[in-house]
DNA sequence: CTGAAAGCGCTTACAG
DNA sequence: CTGAAAGCGCTTACAG
């Protein structure tokens, strides 16, 4: 910036108006600036010039999310980064893993690059950390799950809803015996796909049968052996409803694997690619990560912009897709 | 930082030296700032710390991919967050949509929040303005295809050999009317493909028929309905080569529509989940886009630790996966 | 080992 | 409309 002063012959605040687009400049000499910014390659530096700006906006928000190439999450991003640029936002992002100290050491590294605002989809374990980051003057909004201990803006789709809805239409097609195969339990979405499982056996006066309720190991890494043993096992269920996209892969893999497909219904919480193709075709409830990732973007940008109400939830809706394996009757 | 040092009593140098680890201080004064930092939950600067730094580094890198939503960049951008974090360094992310104004305007964002490098995945036109950026001490790694008009390190899968080998594999079969579909001509990863379709065709020792060369819109947008009109045709073909991931779905679905998936083989470029378990069971060339991410960015930390040789170009081995739709016979 | 001072690249009252 | 000067939060020779 020196340079381009120097060259144009005008001072540091006449090059930082010019840059900065005010207006207030006699344009001839805005033109000797920028064609010296032009000639030397100068570049603004918009680090330093967040450091001594009033309203301090670095321009760039965090993302953590639990793995940036799980399909979800990446539409989620998408969904995120499409509503930033909008602002001419960039978006920085991380892997949590699920690992909590891993989810500390992100948002503390993500502050120190001085984001504005943070979107964060919460481990299991509490979030109160964040609160001193929200007193520091970063906005935080939640996504896929709310946050624990720790009150904010939140985005989550129609678990209960989603899940209830895959779960009446095996019980209206007869089934009885449905099994529930989720993520680890400490997961909110797992949780509320389980209610919303819950529910539906209730409606329909069905006892739960525990030995049919399981859990996967982190990122529906068994779902596939878990399937396997249900289907093994004395009294076997005769639908199953599996409450994750990998678990969902996993299940499909082993009622195929065991030549199952058609005998044994199943339902499975988020749309997979080629779930239309299999044979039968799944029936899937299938979320909108990428709106998802939209409305918490905007929730955020909102609270950047001054809003300073209540902590808001917002609830995406889910679709039931009808294809096939939902509708196979019990034996 | 002020505060901190007016807490402790020491001078504003102490606290720095404290924070960032300087050994040479007394452990006494050391332990009052570091209970001061605790007390007022002072949180440092990074940005601020590394406008002054000699050395400079915002210990962040710049990513620019197609979309980061596609399951392919979204491996590869977790790829390269590994190697990142090992570092300490945190990503930022923004995608092109193979739209060459879209890719100016992100490297220039990137570089305006100083990022110490870019990992670029270049959208088809040139990348001549990538010169400039690197001039100004930006360090560039390509990442799925090389830049034109710009010579940088590039990772990219083995385009052309999995390609031939795919290629190869349905002639082994005896097809000899074999589709190609790609993306659109423009982008390297489709010349190379096709490049490889016509060495396999040669090595065989069979014509090219033109009418069997087809490439879809941006993203492999309707490459089901480019498999419908190939298959329709009088004088079809027997086996199809689908040289990306989302024409793969594509096709596999209109294969299925039209009740032809048993009769016309099919060999896919780049893994799809639920490959396995469609009937026939799809034959693919996996890539392994993590891998790719990862040597990109490892490239990338060797050039910001000083390598300073000519540009590289590394080739990241593919997999044939047979499964079964590759190896039906012709009629 | 410690601190006063200069300065990183920029913006912004303030005076002219 | 323009420029000289102060200062954003930090680091780093330099002197003590």
């Amino acid at each position: 910036m020196r340079d381009v002063a120097a060259l144009a012959g005008v001072s540091l605040a006449t090059v930082s108006r010019v840059v900065n687009g005010d207006l207030r400049v006699d344009p001839e000499m805005a033109q000797r600036v920028t064609d010296a910014v032009a000639l030397l390659g100068y570049r603004h530096d918009l680090t330093a010039s967040s450091l001594r700006r009033a309203d301090r906006g670095s321009a760039s928000i965090g993302l953590v999310v639990e793995d940036v190439a799980n399909p979800f999450f990446a539409a989620v991003h998408r969904g995120i980064e499409d509503v930033a640029r909008r602002h001419r936002v960039l978006v920085l992002t991380g892997s949590s893993d699920e690992h909590p100290p891993r989810e500390r050491e992100l948002t503390e590294a993500l502050i120190a690059r001085s984001v504005d605002g943070l979107i964060v989809s919460p481990v299991p374990g509490d979030q109160s950390h964040l609160a001193r980051e929200r007193a520091l003057g970063v906005e935080i909004v939640c996504v896929d799950r709310p946050a624990r201990l720790f009150s904010a803006d939140a985005v989550v789709s129609d678990n209960v809803g989603g899940a209830r809805a895959a779960v009446d239409q095996l019980l209206a097609r007869g089934h009885r015996r449905i099994a529930y195969i989720g993520d680890r339990p400490e997961l909110f979405t797992s949780q509320q796909r389980l209610a919303g499982y819950r529910r539906a056996l209730g409606d329909h006066g069905v006892a739960e049968d525990p030995a049919l309720v399981r859990h996967t190991e982190p990122r529906g890494a068994n779902g596939d052996g878990i399937a396997r043993a249900l289907l093994a096992a004395g009294d076997p269920p005769t639908a199953l409803f599996t409450a994750q996209n990998l678990i969902t892969i996993g299940a499909v893999k082993a009622l195929h694997d065991l030549g199952h497909q058609h005998r044994i219904a199943h339902v499975g919480f988020d749309d997979v690619p080629l779930a239309e193709v299999v044979e039968p075709a799944i029936t899937v409830v299938a979320q909108d990560p990428r709106a998802i990732g939209t409305r918490a973007a905007e929730l955020l940008f909102e609270r950047l912009s001054g809003h300073d109400g209540p902590p808001r939830q917002v609830v995406i809706p889910v679709a039931l897709i009808v294809r096939g394996s939902g509708e196979l009757p019990p034996p």
